[in-house]
DNA sequence: GCAAGGTC
């Protein structure tokens, strides 16, 4: 390991290149790979050091359950809390755990360059794990410690290197162990509860987890006070009076009684009496503040009440304005600007901005103020604007976000605005009354941020003691309403308060719930829950109130907390956490009739649900399309449910019944005006070899119908055979030697590239290694039959010397002589000749009956044989 | 098909 090579892992791409910026002056070389490298000279503790600065994007790996628990049928979720878990990489493609060990091969000195939080040290860990930290290395790790990327910062963050906190990682560690398999035991047990039983339960997942459930019981607790709220009617008086030509109502000391006989009591008071006095006039000068500097949870109130758009929509604006370089990191908690923050810059960046840039010259002229203080979490400073842009430069949308993080930093370094109060108090009857009025000495904040403006509201002249007329007395009459459904931007108050998700993932649950069907978002931004999220939070709250209040989170982040902070041992805390979640699932499984009531009552069960459509090939009857997600078929009589593919419609399909068992084939198009159709079985589809077959087919699933054709969106056949319409989503390779049919790629074994027929489940094995297959225009000579061509993975395939290609028909066993032999000369078939096992030789996975061409064939070389 | 947390 060589102490001259320093190598520096940062959280992100931009991070990594801050930092390399800083410390080689702008002087570094800057290579593309996974993520960025930078490489440059300097020093370091003292010594001339060859630096590389590259970075991770976020967590390299996420924690997941083993093959053998992913099984939804055959896994117990009780099982779950037990069960062992592991870190895959959670961004495979981007090979983030290759390009560490590859880059930090040689060098002896790692300093992790993480955000400064648990989060960040957790990644530390997942960095060292990735390039090799064991004593055999003899590598120095060092934890820079750095709360923004400001030169000052990174440069101070150098010199007091510190090592990297493993309880904080572990504390990571146990919240990724207990969120998994708390939230999917419960998920997968409320699913496959509710799920098989009730027809118009419009959701494919009834998800739980210990931030999207509190977030959803926010919405119902609001709907339920709604609900249970009884309006009530209430009276005020109102007197009303001429002053100096103004006619001004005044306001009661007692605001409203619920008592209409003792109001009109008072009414008549007032009315009797008939001459106001002025006994008070307070005039104070007040003064509303400037704004803190913007965090992320703030950006998504104001982007929720004012611009309408959802937290989704918002960070994805503010993303790309990040990425495209008009303002700072989006994601941050802190509210107060670090104190090397330079506020000349930034404001120096917008004075020729067309719609604020003569505000902004004039703040500069004038001095700009200095912020209000927040709070600084240390994490990264507040949202503020960078480049200047214009609308044309950014769209309406990005435009509106952009706007308004300008004008609200403007307003952070505005003076404060100052008004004088004036309250009148006058006496009546023995009655109290008052007007209050605003005057606005200095806009300051408000004139950038005018939705914030105080409203002027002259008073007429009063002088104390003075004595007037009350032109009129109204006794008016009110009701009292409910409040409104929950808004967005309240909901997000409440959960970061309650500590609900991250600035980074309050969206994410807030999307979650309304993907899950469990709240719908109205108009102005209101969350309405639905008839399966009031049920879900109804059941939880009769069967354990604590599964969907904010405690739970705050229960497990307290937890968490003692490992962080040594005090408790990662290990223990985990398994007594669980220990208590797996006693709550227990009691909610064996309660979960009472729950179940609920849904009853909401829900109807399969057999009420959906419409007769197709013939059960079992006891030919009709079954129902329940069209609700998740789409599926029902037969009444045998109790079975058949899924179909999603997303689409579904019909009868000429009233065709699957020659293999006897179901009544139906057609599916998918959606849009071209989007394609496929006919298929839906026994089949949920029988191996075809289960599920949509899954391998991601144009099908999610895709447009655009992409059908290209990648895993292929097109869809039904069996060219005259007796046989059995039909499937597959493409089309070759004819199957029993009935003809369409041979397709079999999608349980792939990518093993087995071949199947439609029709007779024929197999066809190709030999391993093939990691491509494609058809070729030439036809078998011996079946007519489509030739195929199958291309080996190198280091698999049993051919010397790199030949990497066959050429040949599947279905006579045979290799074609002369279309190898013109690609690859004669010797081909030498250098092959010792494999061959011959024909009929049979290897595992192939069930055919094996007919074949009756022909015999040479030289000795069978697909079949591999 | 499942959680929540990073980041893109």
């Amino acid at each position: 390991m060589a102490a001259n090579k320093v190598i520096m892992v940062a959280e992100k791409p931009s991070i990594a290149l801050s930092i390399a910026s800083v410390l080689s002056h702008g002087q570094m070389s800057t290579r593309k790979a996974s993520t960025d490298v930078h490489e440059f000279e300097g020093m370091f503790l003292g010594f001339h050091v060859h630096f590389k600065v590259t970075s991770v994007i976020g967590h390299v790996f996420s924690v997941d359950f083993p093959e053998k628990y992913q099984n939804w049928t055959t896994t117990d979720p009780l099982d779950l809390f037990q069960a062992p878990i592991q870190k895959t990489e959670a961004n495979p493609k981007a090979h983030i755990r290759r390009h560490l060990s590859q880059e930090a091969r040689g060098y002896g000195n790692l300093v992790l360059w993480l955000d400064c939080d648990r989060e960040g040290e957790n990644i530390c860990f997942e960095v060292m794990d990735c390039i090799g930290h064991s004593n055999e290395t003899r590598r120095r790790i060092y934890r820079a410690r750095f709360s923004s990327v400001t030169e000052k910062d990174i440069l101070k963050a150098m010199d007091n290197l510190v090592e990297p906190n493993k309880d904080e990682a572990l504390s990571v560690d146990a919240r990724q162990e207990i969120d998994l398999k708390v939230g999917v035991a419960f998920t997968r047990f409320q699913t496959s509860f509710f799920q098989g039983k009730y027809g118009n339960l419009d959701s494919r997942v009834i998800s739980y987890g210990p931030c999207q459930t509190p977030t959803l019981g926010f919405c119902v607790q609001r709907y339920l006070q709604i609900n249970t709220f009884k309006p009530e009617k209430f009276w005020a008086v109102r007197p009303y009076i001429m002053q100096k030509g103004y006619e001004l109502q005044l306001e009661w000391e007692r605001n409203k009684l619920f008592d209409y006989d003792v109001a009109v009591m008072f009414q008549k008071l007032v009315m009797e009496d008939g001459i106001l006095e002025v006994t008070e006039i307070v005039e104070k000068q007040e003064s509303k503040s400037r704004p803190s500097g913007l965090n992320t949870v703030n950006l998504l109130k104001v982007a929720s009440s004012a611009l309408g758009f959802g937290p989704q929509m918002a960070m994805q604006v503010a993303e790309r304005l990040y990425t495209q370089g008009f303002i700072s990191y989006p994601r941050t908690e802190s509210t107060a600007y670090p104190s090397s923050f330079d506020f000349r810059g930034t404001l120096g960046a917008q004075v020729n901005n067309p719609t604020w840039g003569s505000y902004v010259q004039k703040l500069l002229a004038d001095g700009y103020q200095k912020p209000r203080s927040g709070t600084d979490v240390g994490d990264h400073p507040p949202v503020t604007p960078l480049r200047s842009a214009t609308e044309d430069m950014l769209g309406n949308d990005a435009w509106r976000l952009y706007e308004y993080i300008c004008t609200h930093f403007i307003g952070t370094v505005s003076p404060d605005c100052k008004y004088v109060r004036t309250r009148v108090e006058f006496s009546i009857g023995g009655e109290f009354f008052h007007c209050v009025g605003h005057r606005v000495l200095v806009k300051g904040f408000t004139s950038i941020m005018p939705w914030l403006a105080v409203t002027e509201k002259n008073l007429p002249q009063f002088k104390k003691g003075e004595k007037i007329e009350v032109s009129q007395v109204d006794l008016h009459e009110g009701m009292t309403s409910p409040p409104d459904f929950l808004s967005e931007s309240e909901l997000i108050s409440l959960m970061e308060k309650n500590g609900i998700g991250t600035d980074a993932s309050i969206s994410v649950h807030i999307n979650n719930i309304c993907e899950r069907n469990y709240v719908q978002v109205l108009a102005g931004r209101k969350l309405g829950p639905t008839a399966l999220g009031i049920t879900l939070i109804r059941g939880y709250q009769c069967i354990d109130p604590d599964l969907c209040l904010p405690d739970i989170r705050s229960f497990i982040e307290q937890q968490i907390t003692l490992v962080a902070k040594g005090q408790a041992d990662h290990f223990r805390v985990v398994q007594h956490v669980l220990q208590q979640f797996r006693q709550k699932y227990s009691y909610f499984v064996k309660q979960i009739e009472n729950m179940d009531a609920l849904f009853e009552a909401q829900f109807s069960p399969l057999a009420d649900s959906g419409r007769v459509l197709s013939k059960c090939g079992k006891c030919l009857r009709y079954m129902k399309h329940i069209s609700s997600q998740p789409s599926r078929l029902y037969c009444n009589t045998c109790e079975e449910v058949y899924y179909l593919p999603q997303k689409g419609s579904i019909k009868l399909y000429k009233e065709l019944t699957c020659p293999l068992d006897n179901f009544e084939l139906l057609i599916f198009s998918m959606p849009g005006p071209d989007g394609k159709s496929f006919p298929l079985c839906p026994y089949c589809y949920n029988s191996p070899p075809f289960e599920g077959i949509d899954t391998l087919f991601g144009a099908v699933k999610s895709g447009p119908s655009s992409q059908l054709g290209k990648g895993a969106g292929m097109p869809c056949f039904l069996c060219p055979h005259p007796t046989c319409r059995h039909s499937l989503i597959a493409q089309g390779v070759c004819a199957c030697p029993e009935c003809s049919g369409t041979l397709v790629l079999d999608p349980v074994s792939a990518p093993k590239w087995r071949l199947c027929c439609n029709m007779c489940n024929f197999l066809v094995l190709l030999p391993e290694g093939a990691h491509q297959i494609s058809t070729t225009r030439e036809r078998c000579p011996e079946c007519d039959s489509t030739i195929l061509e199958v291309d080996f993975n190198k280091k698999t395939t049993p051919l010397e010397n790199g030949e990497t290609l066959y050429t040949g028909c599947i279905l006579c066993d045979e290799l074609l002589h002369s279309l190898v032999e013109m690609k690859y000369g004669k010797s081909f078939f030498k250098r092959m000749g010792g494999r061959g096992r011959g024909r009929g030789s049979r290897r595992g996975g192939y069930r055919g009956r094996g007919r074949g061409t009756g022909k015999k064939v040479d030289p000795k070389m069978s697909f079949r044989d591999f």
